[in-house]
DNA sequence: GGTAAAATCTCTAGTCACTAGAGCATCAAG
DNA sequence: CTTGATGCTCTAGTGACTAGAGATTTTACC
C-alpha cells in the first residue's frame, strides 16, 4: 500500500491531478487509513502509468476513459482500441498538416521582414491583411 | 456604423466571441444606440481581421494584445512583432517535433495490432507499457 | 513520549479561449 | 403596427488540470 506522494513520484502524474483523476472518475476511489489518507495497492501504479502514456501520446481522457474499460474487458478489447488509435492518428494528421501550414507562413513572413525600416513591418502587415498570405493556412 | 452582426460576417468572428473580446480589453467599447446596442466604425472590422488572421496563425491573445499595441505605435514596432513571430515559430517547431513523434509512434502502434487476436492487443499493451514504445516521445 | 517537518486532506477559484443558453429588449421591413 | 431577426446581459460550462488556504496526519528523530 502506498501513499499517493509515492503513487505519483512512480507514476510522474502530480498529486493533484491523481485527486482530480479519482475525482472525475477516472480512478476508483481507494482505501484510507484511519486518518482519512489515500492508499494505493500496486495495480494503481499500473493503471495510473497506463493513463499517463495515453496522454503523452495525446489521447484525451474520454478516449482513455475507453481504453481503461476495454482494458478490464480483453475480450472485446482489440478492434475497439484499433479503432480508437486509428481515430487519433487521423487527428494528429489533420493537425501535422494545418502546424506545417503555419509554420512556412510564419517563415516567409519574417523573412520579408528586413527589421530596419520602422513604420513598414511586414509582419505586423501580412497579419492584417490575410490576402497577403501564400499558403491556405485556413 | 455596423451593428455587431455585420461585423461578425465580414470578419468571420462570431458575434458572442467579439463581446469577450470586448470585455477582455482587446477590442474598445464602442459607441451604443439608444437602446443600448452596439454600433461599430469601419476600424473595427480591420482590427478584427488582423486578431482573427493572428488567431488562425496560432497566436494566442496575450500576444495578439502585444502586437495590437505596436500595431498602434508604428515607430517602435518592427523588431518587437518580429521577436514575437520568432517565439511563436520555435513553438510551433517544438510541438511539430512532438507531434511526428506521436504519429510514428501510433503508426507504430497499430501496424503490430493484427485485430484478430483478441486479448493480447497490442494497442493496449504498448500503451500500458512505455518501455514498449520506440521513439522517445517524451 | 514529544516535537517538528513533511506529507496529506478538502475546498475554492483560476487558467485559456471561447461557447451555449435563458430571458428580455430593440431594430428594420412591410 | 406587427413580426421576426437581431441584439442585450448574465451565468455557467468546456478540458485538463493547477494553485493556494487552512487544517490534519504521518513520519523521523531525540
Amino acid at each position: 500500500m502506498m501513499a499517493i506522494g509515492f503513487l505519483s513520484r512512480d507514476s510522474g502524474v502530480k498529486v493533484a491531478t491523481i485527486r482530480y483523476y479519482e475525482q472525475i472518475g477516472l480512478l476508483a476511489e481507494v482505501e484510507r487509513t484511519g486518518g482519512n489518507q489515500r492508499r494505493y495497492p500496486a495495480a494503481a501504479l499500473a493503471r495510473l502509468r497506463f493513463i499517463r502514456h495515453a496522454r503523452d501520446l495525446g489521447l484525451s481522457l474520454d478516449q482513455i476513459r475507453e481504453l481503461v474499460a476495454l482494458n478490464d474487458h480483453p475480450d472485446r478489447s482489440c478492434a475497439e482500441a484499433h479503432a480508437i488509435a486509428q481515430a487519433h492518428l487521423a487527428d494528429i494528421r489533420d493537425r501535422l498538416r494545418r502546424l506545417q501550414a503555419l509554420e512556412h507562413e510564419l517563415v516567409r513572413i519574417s523573412g520579408d521582414c528586413d527589421q530596419k525600416t520602422a513604420g513598414s513591418c511586414r509582419i505586423l502587415s501580412v497579419i492584417s491583411d490575410h490576402a497577403l498570405c501564400a499558403g491556405d493556412h485556413h
